[in-house]
DNA sequence: AAAGGAGGCAACCGCAGCGAC
DNA sequence: TGTCGCTGCGGTTGCCTCCTT
């Protein structure tokens, strides 16, 4: 059995009070992230390491963009969750100034119901793909048949239909579903994406 | 003006991944 | 190679605010 990350009964819970946000913002701009088992107590506060990092991230950083999405941010999130899914933390990389939990709770909130009332299934990833992937020229990875050239890359292919995206994401290859979509069967796997 | 409902967002929880040993 | 501890991620919850009746 795991221990927990920290004593329970010992530590606060629930909204965090400006005097916590400024021994917090204070601690790490002195010393810098990491270490966030053993920050609540060199910081002087009773919260879980955890919870600091969390109240860190989300909304104390000083590089987070606040307040609400532009249009651009929101069709780069809904092109980005029909390649990804709900990997937010990927798509969250994409949005320079955006959390996670930001694009998680915007995509729950807004794009969700948006989609919705377009008749659009939001889950549906491959239907989501689909209108977006248009037919459109691009001779230099597509034949006239709007097949991938077999000299294109996945990455190529992707980034030819998605522009916009400027895919360097290097984690994970893509799902099977989207390689059959958009017909890699003979393109490489070394995926860009 | 008050009550109830809906929406939005911050925060928590549990799990998985990864590195150190 | 297996175990342990830390960190990060995604799902979920709960609280607060705003709107409607």
């Amino acid at each position: 059995m795991r221990k927990p990350c920290c004593e329970k009964k010992e530590t606060n819970k629930g909204a965090w009070s400006k005097l916590e946000d400024q021994k917090l913002t204070d601690y790490i701009r002195k010393h810098g992230e990491g270490c966030w088992r053993s920050l609540p107590q060199a910081a002087g506060l009773l919260r879980c390491g955890k919870s600091c990092r969390l109240r860190w991230v989300n909304y104390l950083r000083p590089d987070l963009k606040r307040g609400n999405f532009g249009e651009d941010e929101e069709e780069l999130i809904i092109k980005l969750h029909a390649l990804l899914g709900n990997r937010w933390s990927l798509i969250a990389g994409r949005l320079p100034g955006r959390t996670d939990n930001e694009v998680k709770n915007y995509w729950n909130t807004h794009i969700k119901r948006k989609l919705l009332q377009m008749g659009i299934e939001p889950n549906n990833r491959r239907s989501l793909l689909s209108r977006i992937i248009t037919k459109s020229n691009f001779s230099n990875v597509f034949n006239s048949d709007n097949q991938p050239l077999k000299s294109a890359s996945a990455s190529e292919v992707i980034c030819t239909r998605l522009p916009d995206l400027n895919l360097d994401l290097t984690i994970a290859p893509p799902l099977m579903e989207e390689k059959q979509l958009i017909n890699l069967e003979s393109t490489q796997v070394g995926y860009n994406v």
